[in-house]
DNA sequence: GTCTATAATACGATAGAC
DNA sequence: GTCTATCGTATTATAGAC
């Protein structure tokens, strides 16, 4: 094994030597993983993306699976941040399902998702990769479901629906209808299914607040006896 | 090409010569799939699957994408037969949810979804690949648009929720999930989500009846604003 | 219809020059 | 740190014996 390891302190504001090359390839693996898919992404497509050569792969990352690994993470840690600064300046509900909407047509549009399904499907049946990969699923899972509880907090079905799989759901729903949507891109099924979310949104809207004003109705005694 | 293409007739009762061979295939194609994923069903992984000689595939279906399209367009059929089946025993809310609930557990259990979800990622990028897979979901979304139709039907809801997108959304939700719960099998993700589906649905029903008994309601008049 | 053998190609990964 | 060259192995697919 070659990898350069533990490099020497730098200057503040200058790069560490190779840093440069090493987000060059994180950034040819995830262009690679958009445009060829998991299949279609090998050493050798990264490097052609990213106009270096197919060693250099191997020499900082010391294989292709964790040069995947190693972008899902960074791409997923980025957009945490994004989606965690959006949702603190909209605490209501109505705030939440506008930012939700926003930041998932921002992560379709760029593609994140179809990164995320490629590497989901092509994990199948490798446990440390499937490890790592369900890991930087985690703290997203972990976000729908704080927004859940958000919107669930008193209306009465809080102690009914079980917040963590509806955040699994949710997370799981965008995954699939991506993968579908891409199945055939003329259709618009992406599309339409963030369109749909406003008017999803509305309705859920009217519903919880006729839970909250109402949580010992009738329907709601009924729902919770299942 | 030495494609057997079309055959002698056979006399009824008796199968077709190669036709044992080719389901032989297909079952162990589908059986590697589930086993293997998408990248580790291969002609060789297959025919060692089902303990024949790889050549084979080649001969009887020309290619390996052509082997995978037909299980998969094989499975399909027969799963939607026995949904169908099924679905018009059970008319009514309560019995949709039971035999939805039940058809899909036994999917997830015979790894169904699993060969969808693996077919889907593999797919992509592939033009004809993706155009006949993706014709082999349009029954299965047809089919539970027209369960929701029927579950809308008189609510008040009918023309405000658009069906067909929902439809689309919970197909794509059962793949989305399957896959991430693979990622953690130890999770129980996809066991959760089918053990919630039924609190899920005792709450809708309530949901419904309010609607269906108050389909001027405030909040619908709200929701269908936007 | 099923087999063996093989051609052509792509892959991950490493050695070693610079 | 980046390159060329290469090893060993896997793949799809085909040719041809049986």
């Amino acid at each position: 094994m070659s990898d350069p390891g533990r490099r020497r302190a730098v200057p503040a504001g200058r790069s560490a030597p190779g840093e440069v090359t090493r987000e060059r390839i994180l950034d040819a693996a995830l262009d690679t993983l958009r445009a060829e898919g998991f299949l279609g992404t090998t050493a050798r497509s990264i490097a052609r993306t990213g106009g270096f050569n197919q060693a250099l792969v191997f020499y900082h990352f010391g294989s292709v699976d964790e040069v995947l690994l190693s972008a899902v993470e960074r791409m997923s840690q980025r957009r945490l941040d994004t989606y965690r600064g959006r949702l603190a300046e909209a605490p209501d509900l109505p705030g939440i399902v506008a930012v939700a909407r926003e930041v998932l047509a921002e992560d379709v549009q760029r593609g994140a998702i179809t990164v995320l399904s490629q590497l989901v499907a092509g994990a199948h049946g490798r446990v440390e990769f499937s490890r790592r990969l369900a890991a930087s699923f985690d703290p997203w899972i972990d976000l729908v479901d704080e927004a859940v509880q958000r919107v669930l907090a008193g209306t009465g079905l809080a102690t009914v629906v079980p917040s963590r799989d509806v955040a699994v759901a949710m997370t799981g729903t965008f995954v699939g209808v991506e993968l579908l949507g891409q199945l055939d891109p003329e259709s618009g099924r992406v599309e339409a299914l963030l369109a749909t979310l406003d008017t999803t949104a509305g309705l859920l809207q009217g519903l919880l607040a006729l839970f909250g004003s109402a949580s010992s109705s009738p329907a709601a005694a009924e729902a919770s006896e299942g």
